[in-house]
DNA sequence: TTGTAGGCGTTATCAA
DNA sequence: TTGATAACGCCTACAA
């Protein structure tokens, strides 16, 4: 069922079947009836692929995810599809695994058209030939952004939540606190890790550690727990990057036969909600992560729609939230 | 950057150019080098949305979650997606959220040939006006199979692993089990209980208890487990259709203070590896959900390429996985 | 082995 | 207010 399909059942041109299409003023209700009656008859569908062709636009946006499984990845995720939703794009969501066979792969859709821009939460940085993929195509970095590339990004603040998480452990008398922290791939490993340790120096406090896990899940905090129960003068409290890796912490100390938090403060980072990952109620930095997904989509809208627009760097507030444990 | 501008650098035809990027045969390897080195030189990407409207393939399937929080509905779409990668198919995930405005969206790149076949994952039945969209278009109903529907189908047995579950815990002395449901929407919550009611009746016991749910998560077994535990008989065995409720439930099991699996033997269903959902061992049915996302890209890849293929419901084989609890 | 030309289904520019 | 018609960029008979 093409338009002219359409057209000649209704006794008109295509470009009158067009113009009703996209609602265009100027086409005598009359006639606009029959081509729309002709329409519900034939059961007409317009072929996207034609009409993205032809305007070279096809509002579809890629989102590119390391990993699905990270609640906190598919909360932002949500705030991206609903802010699409509303300005009426469609998302084409890649699980990269963080393979970059697969990533390129999905970049390609941004040369060839297939979508109008990018949003990615990968660490670009270690993933070389992929901004050559990207181009200048419309790209925002949401949750990782490194101004040495031409993205646009939105980010927190890592450094000053990092900080704060660490005098709120001092405040409560914490003496020993640990980080255990993602391989420095991303860049907010980095940051969050320079707020620790510049703000364990401007405290003070000499004892310093970070432990550090390849995979974001439970199982890595875990083990990364176990390691730092052996130094010979363990942490009184934690500090992970991520919240996931916090509870899978508190499950090995409590499983060694510390209490939380009497003998152990434990802070995560993330604000994911909460039971759905772990059970134990946890002090964290609660990133604004519907947010993060929805500015995203904002700013690459704008930058899709007038490429001329600057980039970008957005930070967005965090909040730490006492969940009761540190 | 066009097909023919590279035709033009590199002295050929279109047509030559179109032969090297197919790889078609019957190219002079010099020819073939000219042309290689032409789009080399003019950084060509071809447009992929001409290609697809072209040969009228955009080798892109849709996949419809209910909810991508779900670790269940992520495993499979794992599957769905490396299975799709070797075909050199692309997804577009579509969290749905069960939202069936957002769904029809979605479908509209169906029938707009933006994509072409889908995989749904949701409760088809109770969506109606979905599968008018879909139509007669290539279509796999993944986990949840309706024969009255044109799609194909790969599921497990659930009545018959639903069955399997209430004899083990029978067989381990349990008299009064309990079974958490989500509402009714979804086949397999039907064909679950069914095998919960037939099986307790087959073995004569008489106590029957279904905890309904709405949501499938963490929250939502904490809560049923607590409502059941107030029956003036309450049960001593649990089976829950999905590893997080029966982790939720778990876990408010505990807090009022019963030994598991002594005081209360409690199983699953899914298989979601554990530690990432919950931590205590639990004994489960072991859904294959990988093969689950394989086999419905290979059911539908069959029946794009061929529409005559025969409407086809696949049944795999599931594992009762004991891990410790019940 | 290569080139010419028509068409995929739209939208948009002109004229009428 | 409407209708021809030329693109959009590609693939593929068919012809050379």
């Amino acid at each position: 069922m093409s338009i002219d399909k359409v057209a000649r059942l209704a006794g008109v041109s295509t470009a009158t079947v067009s113009r009703v299409l996209n609602q265009h003023p100027g086409v005598k209700p009359e006639t606009r009836e029959k081509v729309l009656s002709a329409i519900a008859l034939s059961n007409y569908q317009p072929n996207l692929l034609a009409r993205q062709l032809r305007t070279s636009r096809s509002r579809m946006l890629l989102v590119l995810v390391p990993g699905i499984t990270n609640p906190f990845c598919s909360l932002v995720v949500r705030g991206i599809e609903e802010e699409a939703e509303l300005h009426g794009y469609h998302i084409l969501l890649c699980n990269s695994e963080s393979r970059p066979t697969r990533e390129s792969a999905y970049l390609a859709l941004l040369s060839g058209k297939v979508v109008d821009g990018v949003i990615t939460m990968d660490a670009i940085s270690c993933l070389p030939g992929l901004t050559a993929l990207i181009g200048d195509s419309p790209w925002v970095q949401c949750a990782e952004g490194d101004p040495a590339y031409n993205g646009s990004s939105v980010t927190i603040d890592n450094r000053a939540a990092a900080a704060a998480v660490v005098r709120h452990l001092a405040a409560k008398g914490r003496r020993r606190i640990a980080l255990i922290n993602t391989d420095m791939r991303y860049l907010y490993s980095h940051q969050r890790e320079a707020g620790y340790r510049e703000t364990l120096e401007g405290l003070g406090l000499s004892w310093c550690h970070v432990e550090y896990v390849d995979e974001v899940d439970y199982n890595a905090g875990c083990a990364a727990m176990t390691r730092l129960l052996q130094l010979p003068q363990p942490p009184d409290a934690i500090f992970a990057v991520s919240d996931v890796l916090a509870g899978g912490a508190l499950h090995s100390a409590r499983r060694a036969g510390l209490t939380v938090p009497q003998d152990l403060a434990v802070m995560g980072f993330d604000g994911v909600p909460f039971s759905a990952v772990t059970s134990p109620p946890l002090t964290t930095i609660e990133q604004p992560m519907h947010q993060l997904g929805v500015r995203s989509v904002q700013l690459l809208l704008a930058r899709i729609k007038n490429h001329r627009v600057a980039v970008v760097h957005e930070v967005l507030d965090w909040k730490l939230v006492e969940r009761g444990s540190a």
